[in-house]
DNA sequence: TCTAATATTTTACGCGTGTTAAGAATGGGA
DNA sequence: TCCCATTCTTAACACGCGTAAAATATTAGA
């Protein structure tokens, strides 16, 4: 059960008895040897501890076999959603994926770029923290691999950069719609962080809103909620609010899911969706992006759908084809991927 | 703006003006050198573009400061949230983190295993998959790193490594008691796979029952839910209970949160938690793991708490107080942490 | 059996940095 | 000014494997 451990190539090879060249072809690619030889190899593997040094193999080599993917967080099931469809893509073509967080700071986001570089990494997926971005390091990493932005985007000296994502125009314009024909039309509740998404949402609303002839209503943000879970923020803003008897009647569009289900916690405990011998409210919520969690709480909550799966597999492919094909000239690509309603109780 | 490239150190020295080896202590540790040397070198790298070659600094080393974490997935708010408490940890003591998800495929695992040996990760820190993990695969990567497991720990081979986790004999103790006591004995639903939490809850459920005099009364399991997800699994499972007319008043445990996220929205499409105009039922719902959004749910989760914060610190701590000493043969340490009630709507 | 094609081995160098040892330079204090 | 302790430079080797070119062995085909 213990076998002997071998540390290097080379002493590997003069135990089986096969140069360490052929050995360095064979773990590259058991093909290019002859079967004969392979079936020895192969055998002798079996009675011995043996993998090859990662670093050594990465080292003398025009492509390393890794993509990065840099999230702003982890504590979120899209992004987890994302990293792992992503990895699922990337492990299909044969390539290593490496994680690095930037815990919402853009110093360890600086950090993740320049590990990109130190890795040889062939090409970065990244979604970024938003406007906190560090410009250098990242325009540094833009310049040294591939790269494609996923989710948010960074505005001015990265327009020439592939994004992926959800149109925004065309997701909210959706829901505003159907919230407007079935009911009340909508006021906006915006996440507490900047990103692209959380402006082009925004900007969708108000100007969807004014299209059908309605007044836009932003809710205005909390100053001291940055730190906290969208859930906890949108909890306590609207408590606030309902507790002094506001926006009781509302329909809340929130700019995501996550969002939503906090105001649909603040709502219940203010008994908006109705209670035993009381009339419900004319309260109603929506959210943006179906988030795994969204049909599980209660009412369930009407949204419109953000493919995380189809996000995820065309971001691969992308950047696979910007590692495939030298050429970077042509124009930056912006794939963004329609919205789908999905109504539920909650309006 | 485009500062010039700088690609090895070897340029960099006779582009600054100090020797090599200078550089190479320097980047490893910038008070190493003298201060007015050390103030040369930053000016410079002010005005250049270099990163050292990741690879290149690991290959000549006694340690390579990483740590590694493997989970079976990503698509969960406890793992994502033990990860991110692990990195800070680990931040914090100078190191870097290797994540690896095993996307519940014991090849996958197995080949996770084999790579943190082949970067030469310090120590890893694992959540392994469960009964299917690779057993060779773990058992080589035992032998030749410091390991921890989390959450969940192996059988049999793996008796000497240690586990830090959640006292589940404790956790389920204490939510059964206070299930017995506020209502109705509860039922026990388990998770369609096969961990060692989902074993000794179970168990812990049982033995529990008995010494407060009750019958315990599993839930069969449903045979094809291992892809779903928990919530998933038990939504579908639970429905077809109630769309009979079975398990309509009773009270549930569930072996995790995400379960009886599903139990709670099957039981909602029932209305087993009341409507206007008739008597609610008295079916109940409790958890297990105070899931970051159990609390908002409705009715909100009574569920016992898991550290997960203190779990990763403990985790990391006790890893690298492995790698420090080199002495292994102490007995291995079992830390659990004891959970606290959340007594919130659903029980 | 012989020749050509193919596969493998030998040999040698390269990747970029860690690390060591010996000698040279520097700086501070007496 | 001189001496000693630091700090630096120089030179060289190490890490483990990729890679290329030339030499050799093997195999297939006639």
């Amino acid at each position: 059960m213990q076998k002997p451990k071998i540390r290097t190539m080379e002493k590997l090879s003069s135990e089986i008895g096969v140069s360490r060249p052929t050995l360095s072809r064979f773990f590259q690619d058991p093909t290019s040897v002859r079967t004969s030889t392979r079936a020895r190899i192969e055998n002798a593997l079996q009675t011995v501890d043996y993998v090859p040094n990662f670093f050594a193999t990465k080292m003398n080599r025009k492509s390393s076999g890794l993509i990065g993917v840099i999230v702003p967080h982890l504590n979120d099931l899209f992004f987890s959603g994302l990293i792992e469809a992503i990895e699922t893509s990337a492990l299909a073509a044969d390539y290593m994926v490496i994680t690095q967080n930037s815990h919402n700071d853009p110093a360890l986001e600086a950090q993740a770029a320049r590990n990109m570089i130190a890795m040889g990494a062939d090409g970065v997926i990244m979604a970024p923290i938003g406007d906190a971005s560090s410009i250098d390091a990242l325009s540094r990493l833009k310049q040294e691999r591939p790269m494609v932005f996923v989710d948010s985007r960074l505005q001015d000296h990265f327009q020439d950069v592939d994004f992926i994502g959800t149109d925004n125009q065309q997701s909210i314009g959706l829901i505003v719609d159907y919230l407007c024909r079935s009911g009340e039309p909508p006021a906006f509740l915006a996440m507490p962080n900047l990103n692209s998404n959380n402006l082009e949402r925004e900007q969708a609303y108000t100007s969807r809103m004014h299209e059908l002839g309605h007044e836009p209503m932003v809710i205005p943000r909390s100053t001291n909620g940055e730190t906290l879970g969208f859930e906890e923020y949108a909890y306590r803003l609207m408590d606030a609010y309902f507790s002094h008897g506001n926006l009781v009647d509302q329909t809340i569009l929130c700019a995501n899911d996550r969002l939503a289900i906090g105001v649909i916690r603040a709502a219940n405990r203010h008994s908006l969706f109705g209670t035993a011998g009381k009339d419900p409210s004319r309260f109603r919520v929506a959210g943006h992006d179906d988030y795994p969690l969204s049909a599980f709480v209660f009412p369930s909550l009407t949204t419109v759908t953000q493919n995380t799966q189809a996000i995820a597999e065309a971001a691969t492919g992308q950047l696979l084809r910007h590692i495939r094909r030298e050429d970077r000239i042509e124009d930056a690509v912006s794939l963004t991927f329609d919205a789908e309603l999905r109504l539920r109780d909650s309006a």
